[in-house]
DNA sequence: AATGAATGAGCGTTCATTCAT
DNA sequence: GATGAATGAACGCTCATTCAT
């Protein structure tokens, strides 16, 4: 039971990508992996549900990846661990867009899609919530070490993950980017 | 009468930032300015057609606003002169968000559809190369005057190039976003 | 559940041959026989493959009669049963053209579709080429029954698949054309 | 003024030839001519009369050929001329198709209108009698040269016009096809 | 002797969805 | 845990035709 709802949530994803979510056909899902369009809606409600489950798994992934970077984080306790940290921040980050580079063009999509439909919008906001939550803690722990004010985690935190999602963008359209620069030149002028 | 045409290219400029290309389509852009669906078909040779001469217009704007820039640009002579400069730039950008909020969620809209259409990948290519050079100029004129070293120049132009893009799109999540303390923060690292 | 299927092929039948295949629509199909145009899309691909279908359906009666044909002429021993023979080749034609007297119609139908659909053009040529070997087999065996000379099977073999053709065409136009004086006039210039 | 609405006829010939009359649409043939679609409104009143205006100059080739060839069997005195005359029958009708090798396909696609179209029946109706009384008058000759008897005018006069049309369609067909041995083959047999 | 601008009708095709089996 | 058969709605597009200019 298992196996066809899998394929279907997968060959959606690829189709996303590509496609757009108007551009993908319940049809053509349906076809490349071998059942029929109403085996589908045994498994989904409808096209608009296969597509908010299929975000909320990705969601889901991002979730994961948060909790592992706050638990190291909290390991951190001197100033070389933290820049260690930070330069290696960027790295896992593309590590994970190296092994599924459609991750971002997808959520690009779903963005897209969040103006039309607003349980999209909803899942997206909180996804958004948590990836500034996440640089803000990050530069927090950067004050608890006493490498820069309090005044200025804030700032620094959005420029931080600006930066990052930046560099993720860069890289999909270009994976001869040479991105270590760039984070390493934002590192030294902001902790030296 | 050039009314009708305008008015047709308009409409897909508003229903595509809502719809996406693929949700947008021609009876509602037809019935919505009433007329019907074959009159578009007079102004343009097909939906793919009315929306390239569209990207055409979009892409115009922003090659004025190069010029204007550069222009500007060319006319500075001290250091001070320079960082004002800079402070401003991103408040030009922001003044025209504020008139039309939607042209980059239109473009967002093309480069998804760029997967798809060359032509469309061919004109975002030029529109991309032109941004990049656009920091990289602004940015050579800080080594001119000596405000940054020869090896910085295009390091600093990218990451400064990835804050101002960032900038827009918070802003149009979150026009109470508060844009200048993180450009001012920025150039403060970089300029003092 | 072969009903609808037949049905829709049956009434594209009889629909090229009044209207043409531009002239045939498949809303008309459909409505006709009390089923909605995308019904005749689960039953076929397209309009030109539900054609291509109906041609190959067309076809292979031809080969079925051809092989009757064949068999025929294969048990003939004397001249008397030749001649016999051939009096009643046109008559056989006749009576399946009186049971059916829309196909000559429709082949050129699709003959005028030829120049357009390659797909067409093959499997009429293919036909042609039949016909040919038809009148070809025949004269042969007149041969071999020591009624004409070698060197004039082959014109008088393409003479004879020309009366034979006209005559049918005559028919439709006029069923109460002779026929029969037609043919037997021929018989008996190149048999006595 | 004369030379538009020549251009017209001209390009709808070309057209129905190759796209039939439903294929052929008056876009496609004002823009081929360099003018607009309601030009041809100023010439013709519909498509339907643009048609039937081409239909009827074809037909007046068609009955400026029968007088000529009428002209000519007039002047006829003795057996050899005619044998001659009948020879070289062919060759005239196939020096036009050489000329024009379209005609023959157009009055196959107005023979398949004429099921639909009335006026185009009953002109091609009057062509069809034309072509009847040739071969008649052609064979009646015969008959006053003493050549074949009375009673076979009529059969004769059919067999020969069959065979002389079937030709042509051949020719068109297959350029190489040698006509000349058939229709000597059939003059060698009814009147040696 | 034409064009610019448009229309109503209709085309083949595809869509998400349904429902009896 | 599916499929066969179908539907209503909509799609992009093209058609012959009209009419004011």
């Amino acid at each position: 039971m298992e196996k066809k709802y899998d394929l279907i949530l997968q060959k959606a994803y690829e189709s996303i990508a590509i496609n757009g979510y108007d551009g993908t056909s319940l049809n053509d899902i349906a076809e490349s992996i071998g059942i029929t369009k109403p085996a589908i809606y045994y498994h989904f409600k409808s096209k608009e549900n296969l597509f908010l489950v299929l975000l909320d798994y990705i969601i889901e992934e991002f979730e994961k990846d948060f909790k592992k970077v706050m638990i190291d984080l909290n390991k951190i306790k001197v100033k070389d661990e933290y820049i260690l940290f930070l330069r290696e921040l960027i790295n896992e980050d593309l590590y994970k867009l190296k092994k599924d580079d459609k991750v971002l063009i997808v959520l690009k999509q779903y963005y897209l899609l969040s103006f039309r439909i607003k349980s999209v919008k909803d899942r997206l906001d909180s996804l958004s919530l948590m990836n500034e939550s996440k640089y803000f803690k990050i530069l927090e722990k950067a004050y608890d070490l006493s490498l820069i004010e309090k005044k200025d985690i804030k700032e620094t935190s959005i420029i931080f993950s600006m930066i990052d999602s930046s560099i993720l963008d860069n890289y999909i359209e270009n994976s001869n980017f040479d991105y270590n620069k760039i984070w390493n030149n934002l590192i030294n002028k902001y902790f030296d």
